[in-house]
DNA sequence: GACAGTCATCTACCATACAAGATTGCGGAA
DNA sequence: TTCCGCAATCTTGTATGGTAGATGACTGTC
């Protein structure tokens, strides 16, 4: 999927360096300088710059006035609460679906799962995971907050770092077992089962973040 | 209060253009150039293009390429899902806090309310505001997910600037009652009662933005 | 050998100059 | 008068040079 040119070179290495970052290509404590990145992509200091202050913002790097720029280091914390920030608006949009679904919203969700389970089969995990999030967003969307499932998707980074050091032991097929649950509470219009099956579909990953730790300590701070 | 030097230019400039903005001495629609900005300061281009970087991932500027920068317009419908997104957060924050409250909670909370009640008496609406936000700050440190109150923060800045133009109508006594409310709820161990007095207590907000749309319709897009 | 002071070298930060696209207004033609 | 086209002049984007501060190693001293 070559994306090679998109407007201006600040948001290629944009682009460029966030993906590196999210799948692990740039390892936590990694330290890397703006000439070093400007003279990889053959490019000037000052839109590399830039791309630095964005992916700062978005708290994947941690840039050391006079000193030098590390990638972040992911917090446990930080994490612990991007999940709860996503559970919080996760619950609230999943009961707004529950308690006024509309006309076609069994058949829309249905299309998706069966999308998944066929990702699935055929072992495609990179499209598997790019439907498991077209999944909850088109719940947000659903919902009338797509803007929101954004917010959800800046903090989801830092999830990602961490789903990525855990690929393989996803157990997809659990996941989809999981999406029917939700879609078939909100197919009925039951909110309580709504909520308690997305509760139990976004608790899971818990236990994960914990045995990642121990396995990759130099990753956290 | 004079913070003038505080770190780099790129910051004081950030700080300055964001009160700028959300005190609408630069109103929405306002268009301004980095020349622009650099000549007032004294500053060079530089340090203020990377302020307007970061002010437009906050969603207060946008940057046209090639044209020009102007202070973003209000969105309705953001400032609704920006709505959304904090209900959310503050009400599962307010569930815990009443599901497991502390031994020192009701105290906490009464001193801010007893504080706000001498800011409302001394007609100091700035105080008022600050305190306000500091009760709602409190709720999230009790719940342990402080971090989670700056995101909050940062989407509050859309409303801030709705607020700011309904001056004076904030009825500071009856948002004095609701915290009373919420807080004597959490000290009963009363979930139910607690989102209940939270969810009306964010939700009076929203008669006054389509009032304000009315009033200041060049201010929204 | 251990330690303190100094200096080379790295970094991000800031200033300035240049480039390229977009807008606006002016001028000429129909 | 109206409309089309061109150019001066805005804007942001990019490149490069210089500066201050922090680090680390090296040297001189005890």
């Amino acid at each position: 999927m070559g994306d090679a040119l998109e407007g201006t070179i600040a948001l290629r290495v944009v682009v460029a360096l966030r993906d590196d970052i999210v799948s692990m290509a740039l390892k936590p404590g990694d330290v890397i300088s703006e000439s070093d990145i400007a003279g990889r992509y053959g490019v000037s200091r000052q839109p590399v710059r830039e791309a630095f202050i964005r992916l700062a913002q978005q708290g994947l790097l941690l840039i050391r006035p006079k000193r030098a720029t590390v990638v972040k280091k992911i917090s446990p914390d930080g994490v612990r609460q991007s999940r709860f920030i996503r559970e919080s608006i996760e619950v609230e949009i999943i009961r707004r679906v529950a308690s006024h679904p509309g006309p076609n919203v069994g058949d829309v969700l249905g299309k998706l799962i069966a999308d998944q389970e066929a990702a699935s089969s055929a072992n495609d995990s990179r499209r598997f995971h790019k439907l498991d999030e077209l999944f909850h967003r088109t719940l947000a969307r659903l919902a009338g907050v797509e803007y929101a499932w954004q917010l959800i998707d800046d903090h989801k980074m830092q999830l990602d770092r961490v789903r990525y050091l855990t690929l393989g032991v996803s157990s997809s097929q659990r996941a989809i077992a999981e999406h029917k649950q939700i879609a078939e509470a909100v197919g009925k219009g039951d909110v309580e089962a709504a909520e308690a099956a997305m509760r139990a579909h976004l608790g899971r990953a818990e236990v994960l973040l914990t045995q990642t730790i121990e396995d990759f300590p130099d990753y956290f701070e």
